[in-house]
DNA sequence: CTGAAAGCGCTTACAG
DNA sequence: CTGAAAGCGCTTACAG
């Protein structure tokens, strides 16, 4: 009756909810897992190494995200930090039947061990794997390839024809796909490719990254940085050069987090709308649940937020 | 048997533990928790508006040392962000019946309504009340009047006497607390206060108050700032003026985060070891629903990180 | 359509 | 000390 059965007259439903409500009836999480073979809890895995965790907004930003929009259904997130001392620690608890699925926001190695957990524990990653891990694995990322496009047209919308980049791991699927991004949207004005530079995505890297492009001697106007922490970085560089921000090089960037807010002068960058992530994570794992069918790739649009760098 | 019965013996222990590892039995917890009526759930509640959350890195690390003690016990921590629009949403979550115990980083006003919550449930308040909220709450914090008195005797040692202060809101225990800690170490010191200028804990709040702190047009060799953000902010500013630090200004702050790392040069600040107090108030709430007695203020010590700062 | 019964997988008090 | 039974609070299949 609580549980919306086929035909039963509006008023009688009124009355108990009435009822309910007056009662401050809440119904037992326990008694009702029970028998419905169901945690009603999911989890998101997020990778241990706390220099990273702590350094990088991102994760705060899809948690949040993820956490508001769990309140508004009826699971339970908990957060799973993968121990590096003790890998299988974590995927004991997912087997262990603490929980209906997973969200996993973990990279590299890691992922196929998640991707072996389906389909007995449904999966999604926040992460497009670079590998065939799986036949049809669910993700919900960013549009990095978009997201660099977006940035490096804008230095090009700018009138800057001497475009070079700072990008991010080449190992990791956003730096690559963000490298593509700057690619094309050159070849698309027919610019040649300026210099490139790898970073890890922390503004020392980024620094070091801009002296390497600077030491190359080639005429540079314009830079996007893989990362709002990287071009932070290269900025401080460029002040220390004597070069002008944006009068003799353009910087934009990807990640409008608060390094983009706190540079001088404000770094124009991408918003990957990471909250909004951190919601549709949960969100399709829970139309998986529900059994619903659902796109096995979903993408999250990019907006651009003009700021004094470009 | 499973739960530790008094006189088995250690074969008979040893037997059942190894069948129940080779036939990798789980206890359902559903089952368990209805029987013993308990969730094994915890609650962190967490103040929602987002550019707060966001942008202060101090929240990321608490729950990152709350969720790896919680793995380490047979508790499972969800995150609670506060509705803004429904405050009331978080309340019925929390008597409910889905949580044991909750661990609460709101303040202010709020605070006093889960203060009421006690003792049906639970709470661990991870900000020191600035009013009497109840008898006596649990309370894990740092200790934000050692932090002051640890940055601006540095400043002190380093032969500075004309010592100014960016405090934080002092509407705030953090704010109060850092400020005292200011006084104390100035007034042990024998030396006069010097100007103070209140912010809001952010970058741009502690550019103003460095203005306003050179405005007085008083003599100052030195700062006090009660965020590494404002700090951030204030050095910024200095060298707008062309202030050098540390030469002319020497500058530190409390709370060694990423923007202190970032900072050129770096900030010499106190490490308030914000995951500890994550953990801490996890063990604090955990011993309390196993209904160890709990001492009802526990103080987390700093240290002092020195960079080139001051 | 309605209502009583069985059963989810544990723990615990109790009879043997 | 051991083992069988009751019961936690729900949902669901089934008899009426």
């Amino acid at each position: 009756m609580l549980n919306g059965s086929p035909q039963v007259t509006p008023e009688a439903v009124e009355q108990v909810t009435a009822a309910v409500k007056q009662l401050n009836y809440v119904p037992n999480r326990a008694a009702r897992n029970l028998v419905r073979r169901r945690t009603q809890m999911i989890a998101m895995v997020i990778p241990e190494r706390t220099s990273e965790f702590f350094a990088d907004p991102y994760f705060a930003e899809v948690i949040q995200g993820a956490a508001m929009y769990a309140s508004s259904t009826d699971y339970t997130l908990t957060l799973l930090i993968e121990s590096d001392t003790d890998p299988e620690k974590t995927r004991r608890f997912l087997t262990g039947g603490n929980v209906d699925g997973a969200l996993v926001l973990s990279h590299h190695s890691s992922m196929q061990s998640y991707a072996d957990l389906s389909p007995s524990l449904p999966v999604v990653f926040g992460v497009r794997p670079l590998e065939r891990i799986m036949p049809e694995p669910y993700v919900v990322d960013a549009d990095n390839v978009e997201a660099g496009v977006l940035a490096t047209q804008r230095l090009i919308d700018a009138g800057r024809a001497r475009i070079a980049t700072i990008t991010g791991p080449l190992d990791t699927a956003a730096g690559l796909d963000r490298l593509e991004g700057w690619r094309r949207a050159l070849e698309r004005a027919g610019l040649a490719e300026g210099p490139q530079a790898e970073g890890t995505f922390t503004p020392a890297s980024g620094a070091a990254a801009m002296q390497r492009i600077l030491d190359t001697g080639q005429p540079v106007d314009a830079v996007f940085a893989a990362s709002a922490q990287m071009a932070s970085g290269a900025m401080g560089r460029l002040r220390e050069h004597g070069l002008s921000v944006p009068g003799e090089i353009a910087v934009t960037a990807v990640d409008n987090n608060f390094f983009a807010a706190d540079t001088t002068p404000g770094l124009t960058t991408v918003d990957l709308h990471t909250a909004d992530k951190g919601a549709l994570l949960v969100q399709t794992l829970h139309r998986l649940l529900a059994r619903e069918t659902v796109e096995h790739t979903i993408a999250i649009g990019s907006t651009l937020v003009e700021r004094e760098s470009a």
